[in-house]
RNA sequence: GGUCCCAUCGUCUAGUCCGGUCUAGGACAUUGGGUUUUCAUCCCAAAAACACCGGUUCAAAUCCGGUUGGGACCGCCA
């Protein structure tokens, strides 16, 4: 175990927080920052903060918001503060860039976006790191004056000073940048519309952000938010770079991986705490050889110090076990309930469903996979196919027989008996008669449900009821007895 | 290409800080077997990894160096 120890943090001193951009529904990776930064925080009593980044007026979206905050509900991850809006704290960040102007810590660019870009080809088809030469770097103020009098688009950079910036990631140890490589980076479009960087820092240090833990895809800003802060004169958080979650071709979880939306894995079926048990998982573990972790139980046991480096594969099998896992927790009741959705048939009875449910609950690996698994319970007829209905060798005469058999046995039973119980005694008498139980049972099966994996017969039997299950004994029968189709 | 990061079964990982108890443990997936037909559940079992090369050491998965491999970032996006 690593020996990074948070014990000496005080209650209320940890403040965390997720800041996403509402330019896209929230995925894993940002439910997976989201978790931690909740984990931690409420480890240590702090606070969890929601913060939208939608400082770009062009690509935030009101629904992509909602779907975050919508998801968040539904994990539950609930935040003690906000959701705050970088739109709405213009104000705040102008402040801070007119000090960064006035103190020449900041400057105008008025290169064209055109000139940036061939300065960013050539330095590529070079081998270079692209970075701004720093032509507006050396304009008199009088020359802005004038630019600016004129109308010039322009830009704000911050005025970055050679140096090694190095710090102290709770995961990584110690990072370090050159940052005569970074060269003056790009702040606000204008003084009313901050950049990404700018507003994080700004925003960090108003919140009184104690650990930033985001991403490693963020590494890379990190020394030039370091810069500003140091700029400003603000106190450095502490930052912890979480490992990338992977597609199975190892690149970074996109959509080309197929379904990354926490709002698909809803739609699917998954329950919350088994993406949340799943999640916690990716990049981290408890050490123990439990495997099973409540959002309580995880907050518990969580800590920074046993973040992994590495990225992780999403193993979407590891998450269905841990989904089937928790549908089998569930109560019959409960999960009846959440099972509704998914249902096709209307106008059915909650108990109904509910001994649908009942039978299917541990076979169950998601939510969705339950209409295909239960929809012979809803239509009248079923389209046999005629292979199916035979058991290993068994000829079609035989089949026959065995739906008279099962007939002649069956109407014996009383209504009042038919139920599984008295379904499967009987049942298995005659079955055991015969010896090959399959013999008797597999046509009755797929007499029934038309399927070649189902719950046992006696419990579909049961379902159905009796006059439903004589009729499709005889559909069986009849569809057995056709003289086409193989 | 540059910068930064990473490296234990197919996958998630334990073990690495403080070298010996590791003929490397668990879980998912896979395969085989069992539990009243199928499927599933449950149980049992099997197969499956320290990337490579050097160094330090009595001893290295563990420490050091290098190599290789993989990834992230390189926006007037976040």
């Amino acid at each position: 175990m690593r020996s990074k120890n948070f014990k000496f943090i005080k209650p209320g001193e940890v403040r965390t927080r997720f800041a996403p951009s509402p330019t896209g529904f929230l995925h894993i990776g940002g439910a997976r920052t989201a978790l931690f930064n909740y984990l931690f925080a409420k480890k240590h009593q702090g606070a969890f903060i929601l913060r939208i980044e939608d400082t770009d007026r062009e690509r935030s979206k009101p629904e992509f918001e909602k779907d975050i905050l919508d998801s968040l509900k539904w994990l539950g991850i609930d935040w003690s503060e906000g959701p705050y809006h970088a739109s709405s704290r213009r104000d705040v960040y102008a402040k801070y860039l007119e000090r960064l102007l006035a103190e020449k810590k900041a400057y105008r660019c008025f290169c064209s976006e055109e000139e940036l870009e061939a300065q960013r080809q050539y330095s590529l088809s070079q081998g270079q790191p692209w970075r701004y030469n720093g032509k507006c770097a050396k304009l008199a103020p009088r020359e802005i004056e004038k630019k600016l009098s004129e109308d010039l688009p322009s830009i704000i950079r911050f005025r970055t000073t050679a140096k090694k910036v190095e710090f102290d990631d709770v995961v990584r140890g110690r990072v370090g940048f050159e940052s005569s490589l970074i060269g003056d980076f790009s702040i606000a479009r204008d003084i009313r519309e901050p950049l990404y960087n700018l507003a994080v820092v700004v925003d960090d240090f108003e919140m009184r952000i104690s650990h930033v833990i985001r991403a490693e895809e963020h590494i890379a800003n990190t020394p030039k938010q370091i810069l500003i802060q140091e700029a400003l004169n603000f106190p450095r958080p502490k930052y912890a770079h979480l490992p990338l979650i992977l597609g199975s071709d190892r690149s970074k979880l996109s959509k080309r991986h197929g379904a990354e939306a926490v709002s698909d894995f809803r739609k699917q079926g998954y329950l919350p705490e088994a993406l949340v048990n799943f999640m916690a998982f990716l990049g981290w573990n408890p050490g123990g050889e439990r495997e099973i972790y409540s959002l309580p139980s995880l907050v518990k046991e969580f800590g920074l110090e046993r973040v992994q480096k590495g990225g992780a594969v999403f193993n979407v099998s590891r998450l269905d076990f841990i989904n089937g896992f928790y549908i089998r927790k569930k109560s019959v009741d409960k999960l009846t309930k959440l099972c509704l959705p998914y249902f096709g048939a209307k106008n059915v009875s909650f108990d109904y469903l509910k001994k649908i449910v009942a039978i299917y609950q541990e076979r169950l690996k998601k939510l969705s996979e339950l209409k295909e698994l239960t929809d012979f319970f809803f239509q009248d007829k079923l389209n046999y196919d005629k292979k199916l209905l035979r058991w290993k060798q068994m000829g079609d005469r035989e089949v026959e027989q065995v739906f008279d058999e099962l007939e002649k046995v069956l109407s014996k039973v009383k209504a009042k008996d038919w139920n599984k119980d008295s379904l499967t005694k009987v049942l298995f008498k005659e079955a055991e008669k015969i010896g090959d139980k399959g013999r008797i049972l597999w046509p009755l099966r797929v007499a029934l449900t038309g399927k070649e994996a189902s719950a046992p017969p006696f419990d579909v039997a049961e379902i159905l009821g009796k006059e439903k299950t004589f009729g499709r004994l005889k559909d069986a029968k009849k569809a057995i007895a056709a003289k086409n189709n193989v």
